[in-house]
DNA sequence: GATCACTGTTGTGTATACAGAAACCGCAGC
DNA sequence: GCTGCGGTTTCTGTATACACAACAGTGATC
């Protein structure tokens, strides 16, 4: 479920199994470990710098957050990301953001909400600037849902929102999306966003139903696409 | 280091990683660790009679499951189970399992649920019987759970259940519910069976939405007893 | 020419050794 | 009596050694 990442402020000497972890996850997440790749422990520690007891201990954790899984016999493999994994992955998403939005309308303090809606009324203009707008408009969707996860103050929930936001990384590779996707996500974030101010729970929810749903038809859309080029 | 191979014929050799996982598992589930209890890595390894390398890949696997957090310095210890972490548990419960439920009655195979349906209907009978019918009647859920994971045949989302229904192992054993609420259970269940034969997705998760309303209001009142006595 | 058995190699699973760090205890100082 | 400090002890984090199991390559047999 959560794996706990130490405090980040602290640079700390780091413990060479979180090293191996963090390095290990940032390669999957980024392609740079292809999915279905195989992976060895004395290959992969020598690689890293870390005899193999850390590394294990990070292969653990990478199990446990399921990019990796155990082969039979011999080493393990990076999990790959099928179609269809995608549609199950945005099932289990839209139940969960869904109560996310819900109970942040509840709970949430108006004040940091008004802020990043200022933000978002302006986020589509980000699009035009290339790609470090791009980034930018990236960041903060990140900001909000940092703050949805903030304002529903239950670790269960957002542990589990975590979870499913690793593999959506993962996603995101597969596919980049269009600027007129992102400029419609914009204005359905607003909706969102007006919902939680509003204090409206219902409405929230299915802001966020619609918008996910959005979503995954564009993410199929761009696969597609991507796949019959 | 020998494990008994032969005693059980289906038994494949244990890791002994897996030994000591399963073990601290069930001990935390069934409360002989208790909540906030303090682990040390050589005493555990030593009870459990493994060396330190195992046990430290079992704690790893149970801090995933949030069953287990890393004390600050020195050993772990078993989470423990606020009134607040079960509302909150439920509020992920609610969401993941309205989703399986509507899930179901698209994709189910009606067959399997009508014999689970009529297992229900004769379910209160089993309330007479005492222990070993409050067992079997725990049993049957589980079966409706098995059945419903199943039918979504969504990795993600049942990953996420089981996390779910691991920790509900532990606040079950808090509050035993009384033979009243289980009898009113074995209703809401045959509506949800109803709803999913039916194939009617929006009932299914009503209905389940219900179902855990009032399991959540009896669980807490169970709490609420039992520490007033 | 193909299949099977055997053996060498490689890799995992586990135990253990060692270094560094955090808690504990006692003592001195206020 | 309480607090701050230093030594001691214990525990964790990591590396390494070893045993067993799985794979691959070679040779023998049909």
């Amino acid at each position: 479920m959560y794996t706990e990442t130490a405090a980040v402020g602290s640079e700390a000497p780091l413990r060479a199994s979180e090293r191996a972890y963090r390095q290990l996850r940032e390669e999957i997440l980024n392609g740079l470990l292809a999915p279905g790749a195989g992976l060895l422990e004395v290959e992969q520690a020598d690689r890293i710098g870390v005899s193999r007891t850390p590394l294990r201990e990070a292969v653990a954790r990478l199990i446990a957050d399921g990019l990796v899984v155990g082969r039979r016999g011999r080493g393990f493999e990076v999990t790959d990301i099928s179609v269809d994994s995608i549609s199950e992955l945005y099932e289990l998403r839209q139940a969960l953001e869904v109560q996310a939005s819900r109970l942040a309308a509840l709970r949430r303090d108006p004040t940091l909400f008004v802020e990043l809606r200022e933000a978002f009324v302006t986020a589509p203009d980000l699009l035009d600037l290339g790609d470090v707008g791009v980034h930018q408009y990236y960041a903060l969707i990140d900001q909000l849902d940092d703050a949805v996860d903030a304002a529903v103050e239950n670790p269960f929930l957002v542990g589990a929102l975590r979870a499913v936001r690793t593999h959506l990384a993962r996603i995101r590779r597969l596919a980049r999306r269009n600027p007129s996707r992102l400029r419609a996500a914009a204005a359905e974030h607003l909706l969102i966003l007006d919902a939680i101010i509003a204090g409206d729970p219902s409405l929230a929810a299915h802001a966020t139903h619609i918008h996910l749903h959005q979503s995954l038809v564009s993410v199929l859309a761009a696969i597609d696409e991507d796949s019959a080029r």
